[in-house]
DNA sequence: CCCACTCGGTTGTGTCATGCAACCCAGGCC
DNA sequence: GGCCTGGGTTGCATGACACAACCGAGTGGG
Protein backbone atom coordinates (compact mmCIF):
# COMPACT_ATOMS: atom_id res chain seq x y z
CA UNK A 1 0.00 0.00 0.00
CA UNK A 2 2.97 2.01 0.27
CA UNK A 3 4.26 4.04 -2.41
CA UNK A 4 6.88 4.70 0.37
CA UNK A 5 6.25 8.39 0.34
CA UNK A 6 3.72 10.74 0.79
CA UNK A 7 4.50 13.56 -1.61
CA UNK A 8 4.10 16.98 -0.20
CA UNK A 9 3.94 15.52 3.13
CA UNK A 10 7.78 15.12 3.82
CA UNK A 11 7.83 17.35 6.78
CA UNK A 12 4.81 15.95 8.49
CA UNK A 13 5.63 14.03 11.46
CA UNK A 14 2.70 11.80 11.11
CA UNK A 15 2.95 11.02 7.76
CA UNK A 16 6.56 10.63 8.22
CA UNK A 17 5.83 7.74 10.95
CA UNK A 18 3.05 6.25 8.74
CA UNK A 19 5.28 5.63 6.11
CA UNK A 20 7.71 4.02 8.11
CA UNK A 21 5.39 1.59 10.04
CA UNK A 22 2.03 2.53 8.48
CA UNK A 23 1.13 -0.59 6.16
CA UNK A 24 -1.26 -3.17 6.80
CA UNK A 25 0.69 -5.54 8.42
CA UNK A 26 3.89 -3.91 10.37
CA UNK A 27 1.88 -2.73 13.16
CA UNK A 28 0.59 -6.31 13.92
CA UNK A 29 3.97 -7.59 13.63
CA UNK A 30 5.19 -5.09 16.07
CA UNK A 31 2.59 -5.91 18.58
CA UNK A 32 3.27 -9.34 18.34
CA UNK A 33 7.22 -7.99 19.16
CA UNK A 34 5.89 -6.00 22.33
CA UNK A 35 4.48 -9.51 23.60
CA UNK A 36 8.04 -11.05 23.41
CA UNK A 37 7.74 -12.71 19.70
CA UNK A 38 11.05 -13.12 18.30
CA UNK A 39 11.62 -15.55 15.64
CA UNK A 40 10.04 -15.65 12.15
CA UNK A 41 8.07 -18.60 12.36
CA UNK A 42 6.51 -17.54 15.50
CA UNK A 43 5.14 -14.50 14.19
CA UNK A 44 4.34 -16.17 11.14
CA UNK A 45 2.55 -18.33 13.14
CA UNK A 46 0.65 -16.13 15.58
CA UNK A 47 -0.04 -13.58 12.55
CA UNK A 48 -1.05 -15.92 9.44
CA UNK A 49 0.67 -13.72 7.16
CA UNK A 50 2.20 -14.01 4.30
CA UNK A 51 6.20 -15.43 4.55
CA UNK A 52 7.20 -12.89 1.75
CA UNK A 53 5.23 -10.12 3.23
CA UNK A 54 6.68 -11.14 7.49
CA UNK A 55 10.47 -10.78 5.54
CA UNK A 56 9.79 -8.02 3.38
CA UNK A 57 8.80 -6.13 6.69
CA UNK A 58 10.78 -7.91 9.34
CA UNK A 59 14.13 -6.77 6.87
CA UNK A 60 12.56 -2.96 6.65
CA UNK A 61 11.74 -2.49 10.32
CA UNK A 62 15.53 -3.79 10.65
CA UNK A 63 16.37 -1.38 8.52
CA UNK A 64 14.56 1.42 10.56
CA UNK A 65 16.66 0.79 13.79
CA UNK A 66 13.25 -0.66 15.18
CA UNK A 67 13.88 -3.86 15.17
CA UNK A 68 17.61 -5.37 15.91
CA UNK A 69 18.33 -8.81 13.99
CA UNK A 70 20.71 -10.90 15.55
CA UNK A 71 21.46 -14.97 16.25
CA UNK A 72 20.56 -16.90 18.89
CA UNK A 73 22.19 -19.84 17.92
CA UNK A 74 24.93 -20.84 15.43
CA UNK A 75 24.80 -24.24 13.79
CA UNK A 76 22.71 -23.65 12.01
CA UNK A 77 22.35 -19.66 12.21
CA UNK A 78 19.13 -18.83 13.61
CA UNK A 79 17.96 -15.15 14.56
CA UNK A 80 15.73 -13.13 16.19
CA UNK A 81 14.36 -9.84 15.83
CA UNK A 82 13.64 -7.43 19.04
CA UNK A 83 12.98 -3.88 19.54
CA UNK A 84 14.88 -1.55 19.94
CA UNK A 85 14.85 1.79 21.71
CA UNK A 86 13.32 3.26 19.00
CA UNK A 87 11.01 0.38 18.45
CA UNK A 88 9.96 0.43 22.31
CA UNK A 89 9.42 4.20 21.78
CA UNK A 90 6.36 2.55 19.72
CA UNK A 91 4.44 1.43 22.56
CA UNK A 92 2.37 4.82 23.18
CA UNK A 93 1.03 4.46 19.84
CA UNK A 94 0.13 0.76 20.17
CA UNK A 95 -1.47 1.31 23.54
CA UNK A 96 -3.47 4.58 22.00
CA UNK A 97 -4.45 1.93 18.91
CA UNK A 98 -5.39 -0.62 21.54
CA UNK A 99 -7.55 1.57 24.01
CA UNK A 100 -9.60 3.21 21.21
CA UNK A 101 -10.19 -0.26 19.89
CA UNK A 102 -11.23 -1.76 23.47
CA UNK A 103 -13.68 1.54 23.40
CA UNK A 104 -14.74 1.55 19.53
CA UNK A 105 -14.22 -1.59 17.76
CA UNK A 106 -14.76 -4.26 19.67
CA UNK A 107 -17.56 -6.43 21.72
CA UNK A 108 -15.37 -7.20 24.87
CA UNK A 109 -11.45 -6.61 24.68
CA UNK A 110 -9.14 -9.86 23.74
CA UNK A 111 -6.05 -8.47 25.78
CA UNK A 112 -5.42 -6.21 28.69
CA UNK A 113 -2.07 -4.46 29.43
CA UNK A 114 -1.49 -5.07 33.50
CA UNK A 115 0.49 -3.01 35.44
CA UNK A 116 3.34 -5.94 36.62
CA UNK A 117 3.67 -4.14 40.44
CA UNK A 118 -0.01 -3.62 41.33
CA UNK A 119 -2.10 -5.37 39.07
CA UNK A 120 -3.60 -2.41 37.72
CA UNK A 121 -4.88 -1.24 33.88
CA UNK A 122 -2.44 0.86 32.01
CA UNK A 123 -4.54 4.07 30.85
CA UNK A 124 -5.14 6.28 27.55
CA UNK A 125 -2.17 8.36 29.24
CA UNK A 126 0.44 5.86 29.71
CA UNK A 127 -0.46 5.43 33.33
CA UNK A 128 -1.59 3.07 35.98
CA UNK A 129 -5.43 3.40 36.66
CA UNK A 130 -4.61 1.96 39.71
CA UNK A 131 -1.69 3.04 41.28
CA UNK A 132 -1.43 6.04 38.96
CA UNK A 133 2.04 5.62 37.86
CA UNK A 134 3.72 6.37 34.66
CA UNK A 135 3.93 3.28 32.62
CA UNK A 136 6.40 2.12 30.09
CA UNK A 137 6.90 -0.71 27.77
CA UNK A 138 8.63 -2.70 30.63
CA UNK A 139 6.09 -2.52 33.39
CA UNK A 140 3.25 -4.18 32.23
CA UNK A 141 2.81 -7.41 30.73
CA UNK A 142 -0.01 -9.08 28.62
CA UNK A 143 -2.65 -10.74 29.95
CA UNK A 144 -6.14 -12.68 28.49
CA UNK A 145 -9.24 -10.37 28.38
CA UNK A 146 -12.60 -10.73 29.08
CA UNK A 147 -13.31 -12.20 25.19
CA UNK A 148 -10.78 -14.95 25.39
CA UNK A 149 -11.92 -15.49 29.35
CA UNK A 150 -16.02 -15.89 28.05
CA UNK A 151 -14.61 -17.96 24.78
CA UNK A 152 -13.01 -20.36 27.68
CA UNK A 153 -15.99 -20.38 29.82
CA UNK A 154 -18.59 -21.21 26.75
CA UNK A 155 -16.34 -23.73 25.56
CA UNK B 1 -4.44 -2.53 1.17
CA UNK B 2 -7.41 -2.99 3.47
CA UNK B 3 -9.00 -6.43 2.60
CA UNK B 4 -10.83 -4.72 5.38
CA UNK B 5 -10.52 -7.99 7.59
CA UNK B 6 -7.59 -9.35 9.18
CA UNK B 7 -8.35 -12.97 9.13
CA UNK B 8 -7.97 -14.45 12.54
CA UNK B 9 -7.71 -11.17 14.35
CA UNK B 10 -11.16 -10.11 14.44
CA UNK B 11 -10.99 -9.84 18.23
CA UNK B 12 -7.88 -7.82 18.80
CA UNK B 13 -8.19 -4.29 19.49
CA UNK B 14 -5.71 -2.74 17.60
CA UNK B 15 -6.01 -5.25 14.40
CA UNK B 16 -9.91 -3.83 14.41
CA UNK B 17 -8.96 -0.02 15.21
CA UNK B 18 -6.49 -0.67 11.95
CA UNK B 19 -9.18 -2.03 9.76
CA UNK B 20 -11.50 1.13 10.59
CA UNK B 21 -8.24 3.52 10.44
CA UNK B 22 -5.47 1.48 9.58
CA UNK B 23 -4.65 2.89 5.72
CA UNK B 24 -2.58 5.27 3.86
CA UNK B 25 -4.99 8.57 3.81
CA UNK B 26 -7.18 7.87 6.56
CA UNK B 27 -4.83 9.21 9.21
CA UNK B 28 -3.71 11.91 7.61
CA UNK B 29 -7.36 13.33 6.44
CA UNK B 30 -8.28 12.88 10.26
CA UNK B 31 -5.12 15.24 10.86
CA UNK B 32 -6.48 17.58 9.05
CA UNK B 33 -9.98 17.53 10.31
CA UNK B 34 -8.29 18.12 13.87
CA UNK B 35 -6.86 21.27 12.89
CA UNK B 36 -10.37 22.11 11.04
CA UNK B 37 -10.41 21.02 8.02
CA UNK B 38 -13.76 20.64 7.37
CA UNK B 39 -14.99 20.79 3.35
CA UNK B 40 -14.13 18.49 0.70
CA UNK B 41 -12.05 20.56 -1.55
CA UNK B 42 -9.93 22.04 1.86
CA UNK B 43 -8.95 18.02 2.46
CA UNK B 44 -8.33 17.66 -1.26
CA UNK B 45 -6.06 20.65 -1.28
CA UNK B 46 -4.26 20.18 2.26
CA UNK B 47 -3.46 16.74 0.96
CA UNK B 48 -3.04 16.47 -2.53
CA UNK B 49 -5.30 12.89 -2.11
CA UNK B 50 -6.99 11.94 -5.32
CA UNK B 51 -10.68 12.89 -4.98
CA UNK B 52 -12.49 9.10 -5.49
CA UNK B 53 -9.97 8.48 -2.81
CA UNK B 54 -10.90 11.22 -0.17
CA UNK B 55 -14.40 10.54 -1.12
CA UNK B 56 -14.60 7.27 -0.37
CA UNK B 57 -12.57 7.93 3.02
CA UNK B 58 -14.95 10.34 3.82
CA UNK B 59 -17.78 8.33 3.45
CA UNK B 60 -16.38 5.31 5.45
CA UNK B 61 -15.60 7.81 8.38
CA UNK B 62 -18.77 9.04 8.27
CA UNK B 63 -20.28 5.41 8.24
CA UNK B 64 -18.17 4.42 11.35
CA UNK B 65 -19.27 7.21 13.04
CA UNK B 66 -16.32 9.27 13.30
CA UNK B 67 -17.31 12.34 11.20
CA UNK B 68 -20.51 13.70 11.00
CA UNK B 69 -21.63 15.01 7.70
CA UNK B 70 -24.43 18.11 7.33
CA UNK B 71 -24.90 20.44 5.23
CA UNK B 72 -23.56 23.98 5.87
CA UNK B 73 -25.72 26.06 3.41
CA UNK B 74 -28.64 24.85 0.65
CA UNK B 75 -28.77 26.08 -3.06
CA UNK B 76 -26.57 24.65 -3.90
CA UNK B 77 -26.06 22.13 -1.07
CA UNK B 78 -22.67 21.89 0.42
CA UNK B 79 -21.44 19.86 2.88
CA UNK B 80 -19.31 19.84 5.83
CA UNK B 81 -17.59 17.07 7.45
CA UNK B 82 -17.08 17.28 11.41
CA UNK B 83 -15.40 14.55 13.99
CA UNK B 84 -17.54 13.35 16.41
CA UNK B 85 -17.07 12.22 19.89
CA UNK B 86 -16.02 9.13 18.50
CA UNK B 87 -13.53 10.77 16.00
CA UNK B 88 -12.19 13.40 18.62
CA UNK B 89 -11.47 10.28 21.25
CA UNK B 90 -8.70 9.02 17.88
CA UNK B 91 -6.47 12.79 19.43
CA UNK B 92 -3.78 10.39 21.61
CA UNK B 93 -3.29 8.15 18.26
CA UNK B 94 -2.58 11.05 16.40
CA UNK B 95 -0.39 12.59 19.38
CA UNK B 96 1.27 9.36 19.67
CA UNK B 97 2.28 9.40 16.09
CA UNK B 98 3.20 12.42 16.02
CA UNK B 99 5.64 12.76 18.66
CA UNK B 100 7.05 9.32 17.24
CA UNK B 101 7.81 11.43 14.25
CA UNK B 102 8.90 14.38 15.97
CA UNK B 103 11.93 12.05 18.01
CA UNK B 104 12.43 9.95 15.14
CA UNK B 105 11.56 10.29 11.38
CA UNK B 106 12.01 14.07 10.74
CA UNK B 107 14.94 16.60 11.39
CA UNK B 108 12.62 19.07 12.93
CA UNK B 109 8.93 19.47 13.93
CA UNK B 110 6.82 21.15 11.23
CA UNK B 111 3.43 21.43 13.69
CA UNK B 112 3.74 21.95 17.26
CA UNK B 113 0.77 21.56 20.02
CA UNK B 114 0.35 24.16 22.02
CA UNK B 115 -1.73 24.36 25.67
CA UNK B 116 -4.09 27.13 25.19
CA UNK B 117 -3.75 28.50 28.20
CA UNK B 118 -0.08 28.47 28.94
CA UNK B 119 1.39 27.96 25.76
CA UNK B 120 3.20 24.26 26.85
CA UNK B 121 3.56 21.86 24.48
CA UNK B 122 1.73 18.62 24.65
CA UNK B 123 3.66 15.17 25.93
CA UNK B 124 3.48 11.28 24.73
CA UNK B 125 1.25 11.22 28.08
CA UNK B 126 -1.24 14.07 27.13
CA UNK B 127 -0.31 16.49 29.53
CA UNK B 128 1.11 19.41 29.00
CA UNK B 129 5.09 19.91 29.59
CA UNK B 130 4.60 23.38 31.23
CA UNK B 131 1.65 22.83 33.67
CA UNK B 132 1.01 19.47 33.79
CA UNK B 133 -2.90 19.93 32.97
CA UNK B 134 -4.27 16.61 31.08
CA UNK B 135 -4.63 17.76 27.49
CA UNK B 136 -7.76 17.05 24.90
CA UNK B 137 -8.31 17.94 21.71
CA UNK B 138 -9.71 21.04 22.78
CA UNK B 139 -7.78 22.50 25.20
CA UNK B 140 -4.59 22.53 22.37
CA UNK B 141 -4.03 24.44 19.11
CA UNK B 142 -1.14 23.91 16.27
CA UNK B 143 1.56 26.20 15.86
CA UNK B 144 3.67 26.15 13.12
CA UNK B 145 7.08 24.09 14.61
CA UNK B 146 10.54 25.18 13.88
CA UNK B 147 10.72 23.76 10.48
CA UNK B 148 8.53 25.69 9.12
CA UNK B 149 9.98 28.90 10.51
CA UNK B 150 13.26 28.17 9.76
CA UNK B 151 12.13 27.72 5.94
CA UNK B 152 10.36 31.20 6.39
CA UNK B 153 13.62 32.91 7.28
CA UNK B 154 15.75 31.27 4.61
CA UNK B 155 13.59 32.09 2.03
C1' DC C 1 24.02 -43.31 3.91
C1' DC C 2 19.63 -41.62 3.01
C1' DC C 3 15.40 -39.57 4.24
C1' DA C 4 12.76 -36.39 6.82
C1' DC C 5 12.26 -32.40 9.55
C1' DT C 6 13.14 -27.44 11.29
C1' DC C 7 14.25 -22.66 10.69
C1' DG C 8 14.52 -18.85 7.84
C1' DG C 9 13.78 -17.43 4.15
C1' DT C 10 13.17 -16.47 -1.74
C1' DT C 11 10.61 -16.93 -6.07
C1' DG C 12 6.63 -16.88 -8.95
C1' DT C 13 1.85 -16.14 -10.07
C1' DG C 14 -2.69 -14.11 -9.68
C1' DT C 15 -6.02 -10.81 -7.75
C1' DC C 16 -7.98 -7.01 -5.66
C1' DA C 17 -7.61 -2.67 -3.42
C1' DT C 18 -5.59 1.57 -4.32
C1' DG C 19 -3.82 5.64 -6.97
C1' DC C 20 -4.34 9.09 -10.48
C1' DA C 21 -6.57 11.70 -14.09
C1' DA C 22 -10.39 12.94 -16.55
C1' DC C 23 -15.04 13.77 -16.65
C1' DC C 24 -19.80 15.15 -14.77
C1' DC C 25 -23.42 18.04 -12.72
C1' DA C 26 -25.69 21.92 -10.44
C1' DG C 27 -25.74 26.57 -9.11
C1' DG C 28 -23.85 31.28 -9.20
C1' DC C 29 -21.24 35.08 -11.25
C1' DC C 30 -20.37 38.36 -14.80
C1' DG D 1 -23.38 31.65 -22.30
C1' DG D 2 -18.82 30.84 -20.70
C1' DC D 3 -16.36 30.10 -16.62
C1' DC D 4 -15.76 29.22 -11.69
C1' DT D 5 -16.62 26.51 -7.40
C1' DG D 6 -17.97 22.58 -4.58
C1' DG D 7 -18.64 17.83 -4.51
C1' DG D 8 -18.30 14.26 -6.29
C1' DT D 9 -18.22 9.57 -10.09
C1' DT D 10 -16.04 6.76 -13.79
C1' DG D 11 -12.25 4.29 -15.94
C1' DC D 12 -7.83 2.70 -16.44
C1' DA D 13 -3.07 1.41 -14.44
C1' DT D 14 -0.29 -0.03 -10.74
C1' DG D 15 1.42 -2.42 -7.08
C1' DA D 16 0.67 -4.51 -2.42
C1' DC D 17 -0.90 -8.64 -0.83
C1' DA D 18 -2.22 -13.75 -0.63
C1' DC D 19 -0.91 -18.27 -1.49
C1' DA D 20 1.90 -22.05 -2.70
C1' DA D 21 6.10 -24.00 -4.09
C1' DC D 22 10.85 -24.23 -3.65
C1' DC D 23 15.63 -23.68 -1.50
C1' DG D 24 19.63 -24.64 1.62
C1' DA D 25 22.03 -25.49 5.86
C1' DG D 26 22.05 -28.34 9.64
C1' DT D 27 20.34 -32.17 12.73
C1' DG D 28 18.36 -36.56 13.94
C1' DG D 29 16.78 -41.26 13.07
C1' DG D 30 16.89 -45.78 11.00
Amino acid sequence: MLPREYKGHEGCSVASTLAVIGDRWTMLILREAFTRTRRFDDFQRALGVARNVLSERLGRLTDEGILERSPYQDNPVRYEYRLTEKGLDLWPILISLLKWGDRYAVDAPSRLIVHRDCGGEVTERLTCDRCGAPLGPRDVEVQPGPAVTAAAVSA
